[in-house]
DNA sequence: AACTGTGTTGAG
DNA sequence: TCAACACAGTTG
């Protein structure tokens, strides 16, 4: 694997598939913190973000970048980047799909060297996609990545073909591949709450998500990317926490959990395509869906507290999952209300605060 | 505490 | 349209 200086979207050219996934090096802390400056420079100047070279680009106070695009009088923000070249490149994505494949660039256009044929998907890419969605995806760090999976499906499902079938991805494209089921976990209230985390159970991720040594003890981790069943791709980052000796997917999960609105007791399901590829993906189930047979005792949760188990049986109750992205109030019974709710947040911090103390690794 | 990205403004 | 700047709101 080889990384080297590449951002984390650049590098996704390179993850080729080397099981048992495609990961990435969380980018190493070499930001540039706020500008050293000038040792002889004026002492207020010396405050002054650095302007960026390109177009889109501007400099952000921890020293990292933001692109931007304007549409309709109204800013677009397209996502903060560690490398200023990276943050002009996604600036130039959005400008094409934002204003054609003549948009002005801070790099090359599309096509201009005998319309290669990737530049080619890449204009096919951009029109199957709306505004929002190429948007979204450089927010996340995602484009790239979603770009070659779109010519992987494409080479998969025949090149003779047109690109639309394929390129429209979205939909069941060429997703058929076989997937192996590698394991579900409830949710629980502090997975979906403001700890913007969700603890992967250490033997699955021992099994199926190994961090290498150096991610391990850095806790920096790794990124992962996840397809959901729509589609769509989700980046998170994935590292151990020595602090509570746990795994966990930090960065991007809370995204995820707003966007499925997910909420305690609703399974997570992890697979992994079982071809060469061996692509990730991950969906779920909402907690009213659970097979009866099944019902009665997944939910039941057990949380060791200093040394006694304690036993949360959420009330299965009326859980009316707002269909679309309402936040339904409250729903099930992991708690009556949401301070409860809090409350046991808390208390799973505290344990892990408890580990830490005693565990003294 | 650190970071993101919005509000706002004035130049081009 | 665009970037500079400040900082509120959000995330870690």
């Amino acid at each position: 694997m080889e990384i080297s200086s590449t951002d984390e979207s650049t590098a996704s050219d390179s993850i080729s598939i080397s099981p048992p996934y495609s990961t990435l090096p969380v980018a190493s802390p070499s930001l540039s913190p706020p500008p050293p400056l000038a040792d002889t420079g004026v002492e207020a100047e010396s405050r002054k973000l650095p302007s960026s070279k390109y177009k889109g680009v501007v400099p952000q106070p921890n020293g990292r970048w933001g692109a931007q695009i304007y549409e309709k009088h109204q800013r677009v923000w397209l996502g903060t980047f560690n490398d200023e070249d990276e943050a002009a490149r996604s600036y130039d994505v959005a400008a094409r799909r934002f204003r054609g494949r003549d948009a002005v660039t801070n790099f090359k256009k599309l096509g201009d060297t005998g319309e290669s044929v990737e530049d080619g998907m890449e204009v096919a890419f951009l029109e199957s996609h709306s505004k929002a969605e190429i948007v979204d995806m450089l927010r996340k760090h995602t484009y790239r990545y979603e770009l070659e999976q779109s010519r992987r499906s494409y080479r998969a499902t025949g090149c003779d073909g047109d690109l639309s079938p394929s390129l429209v991805s979205g939909g069941a494209g060429g997703r058929g591949d076989a997937r192996e089921q590698l394991f579900e976990k409830a949710v629980t209230p502090s997975d979906v709450g403001k700890l913007n985390r969700l603890v992967i159970p250490k033997q699955h991720a021992e099994k199926h998500f190994p961090l290498q040594g150096g991610a391990t003890s850095s806790s920096k981790g790794i990124l992962l990317n996840f397809e959901d069943d729509g589609g769509k791709v989700w980046r998170f980052r994935y590292s151990y926490w020595k602090s509570s000796q746990s795994y966990v997917l930090t960065k991007g999960w809370s995204r995820f959990v707003k966007e499925k609105n997910l909420k305690a007791g609703d399974t997570v399901c992890f697979q992994r395509s079982t071809g060469q590829e061996k692509k990730l993906y991950i969906n779920f189930r909402p907690w009213s869906n659970a097979v009866p047979a099944q019902s009665l005792i997944r939910p039941v949760q057990i949380v060791r507290l200093f040394g006694v188990n304690i036993l949360k049986i959420p009330n299965p109750g009326i859980m009316a999952k707002g269909g679309d992205g309402v936040a339904v109030g409250r729903r099930g019974g992991w708690c009556s209300g949401r301070k409860r709710m809090r409350e046991v947040d808390l208390l799973s911090f505290e344990c892990s605060k408890k580990q830490m103390v005693v565990g003294a690794l």
